[in-house]
RNA sequence: GGCGCCUUGGCCAAGUGGUAAGGCAGAGGUCUGCAAAAUCUCCAUCUCCGGUUCGAAUCCGGAAGGCGCCUCCA
């Protein structure tokens, strides 16, 4: 039984979908004012591992992710670097989907664009306004929190407590300091469309409660996003939607935990903010991947050397276990055959998932398997015969699938994550293949002393050797 | 000022009232020319103080520390 932590409830209920066996998501995309970051990048993981679980349980899926794509911010970034919006949002865009590729991620079925569903969003303010929760000032639309008696039901505030609280200027020709704009009238020079109200913009949170309606429906099963978007984001996207359509918009909200930086926040100000580019420089993008899986996905993450460091060690492992594991299977004579060990795996993994999608935990069980793995490989009185070997590649596999990693082939990402870590040392491979041949030569003639030596300069990079019956192998330790 | 979250061994990290997963690091063993890799063994009573309970890391109250949101933010 899937269980999933509702932001609404604040509890985790059992999942049980509006429609049989299917599922319909959407999932907050970016606004593109800038390049996506790690933190866009966890919770793009995050949502990507939520929604392959659910085809792996046999769902039909409905993934919409949207492009926020025009906005303040988009605008004012348009304006320092003098070019027209749709420039920057579209590189911006083009950012983003070498993120995506990078990192493995799913395509969503569906991924509107604000700037495309003007006319959605217009109709559902005008919907707004006859149902009364909205009102037009000087060409601009606003949603009139006051009147819709469920406001913060997300965020569980309290209307009186947060105005108190309200640090920022009160625009005059609001009614209420929280009320916020459904539609802001432009100035002069500013991206615009036709409107009722006179040439304006979406305001930020509109478009999101009209495309997921557009393409989901009025009542969808999951909506996603940062916690961060809790309130006011979501919390307006609500009101709006159930202004307009009068029914519940959504029946569990997802959050994911915030990602930081050294045990900061990321940002600018700082001077910590690392783009997902930035990270892949350093780091594999399996290894990225793998990182922001080992942490729930609710629960905070650092983004540490350290910890990336950690991971990039246990995918090698993964890896090389993986491959010495291939070598037996390979002489299965066709069928796999998942053994008692393989099956308490796949039900661990299960297990797992099912309560909230906790793939930390999967992570746990992936090193309980690999460790028997290695355990059983290396005896020939242990080692399983080859179908079984098969069998546990399989479940491997499996798993992997879900959680978007394990399935490459084991030499080629080994040989990936060895360049990246070259490049990120600034080592070259030819002085690593001078000191073990040396090294060779030296054994031979038993001048054990000199060819220590060889090994003890790599040491000192970082790079440890071992003699192999194939020969000397190499890496970072 | 308001709301919410977090605090588990040197580090990272699961823990859903029933007697602390896993990993890294560390110590010791096997293997090895020596190593490395792999593997085995060892290594915590859960920030503090009260309470509920036969029994709490898990529930309640309080304290300390950290973080987030309330303004754009994944």
């Amino acid at each position: 039984m899937l269980r999933v932590y509702n932001t609404l409830t604040e509890k985790k209920e059992e999942f049980v979908p509006l429609e049989k066996d299917k599922v319909k998501i959407y999932a907050c995309g970016m606004t593109v004012y800038d390049k996506p970051h790690i933190g866009h990048a966890r919770k793009e993981v995050a949502i990507d591992v939520i929604v392959r679980y659910f085809k792996y349980l046999g769902y039909e899926t409905v993934y919409v992710r949207n492009f926020t794509d025009i906005d303040d911010k988009i605008i004012d970034r348009a304006n320092e670097r003098d070019i027209d919006f749709r420039e920057l949002t579209h590189e911006n865009i083009e950012a983003f989907y070498k993120t995506t590729t990078a990192l493995g991620l799913m395509e969503p079925d569906i991924e509107p664009k604000a700037t495309e569903h003007i006319s959605e969003i217009i109709e559902m303010i005008e919907k707004l306004i006859k149902n009364g929760y909205a009102y037009e000032t000087g060409g601009s639309v606003y949603f009139s929190i006051k009147s819709f008696n469920q406001y913060g039901k997300l965020s569980h505030r309290k209307i009186d407590d947060m105005i108190a609280g309200t640090r920022f200027e009160v625009e005059t020709e609001k009614k209420n300091p929280l009320d916020f704009v459904l539609w802001k009238a432009s100035k002069p020079g500013e991206p615009q469309w036709e409107s009722p109200w006179g040439m304006g913009r979406p305001g930020w949170h509109i478009e999101c409660s009209a495309m997921s309606i557009k393409y989901l429906g009025d009542t969808f099963d999951i909506h996603a996003g940062g916690r961060d978007l809790i309130f006011p984001h979501h919390e307006n996207e609500i009101a709006q939607a159930e202004g307009a359509t009068g029914k519940p918009f959504v029946k569990y909200w997802v959050h994911n935990g915030f990602l930081t930086v050294e045990g900061e926040k990321m940002s600018k100000s700082l001077g910590n903010f690392i783009t997902v580019d930035d990270a892949l420089e350093d780091y594999h993008p399996e290894v990225l991947r793998y990182f922001m899986l080992s942490t729930h996905y609710r629960s905070p993450i650092d983004f540490s050397i350290v910890n990336l460091k950690e991971t990039e060690k246990k995918l090698y492992y993964f890896y090389t276990t993986l491959k010495n594991l291939s070598v037996f299977a390979s002489r299965s004579s066709g069928n796999a055959v998942r053994n008692e060990k393989a099956k308490a795996f796949i039900d661990e993994f299960r297990e797992a998932m099912d309560d909230d999608f906790n793939s930390a935990k999967v992570v746990a069980a992936f090193y309980g398997v690999f460790k028997y793995l290695n355990d059983i490989i290396v005896s020939k009185k242990t080692r399983p015969a080859p179908e079984e070997c098969a069998g546990f590649e399989e479940v491997i596999k499996e798993a992997g699938k879900v959680l978007g990693v394990l399935q490459r082939d084991s030499s080629e990402i080994i040989e990936e994550i060895k360049e990246i870590q070259l490049k990120r040392n600034g080592i070259e491979i030819s002085f690593i293949e001078e000191m073990i041949e040396k090294r060779k030569e030296y054994r031979m003639k038993k001048d054990f002393a000199k060819a220590d030596e060889m090994r003890d300069k790599l040491l000192e990079l970082g790079i440890s050797i071992q003699d192999t019956p194939d020969g000397t192998e190499w890496n970072f330790s």
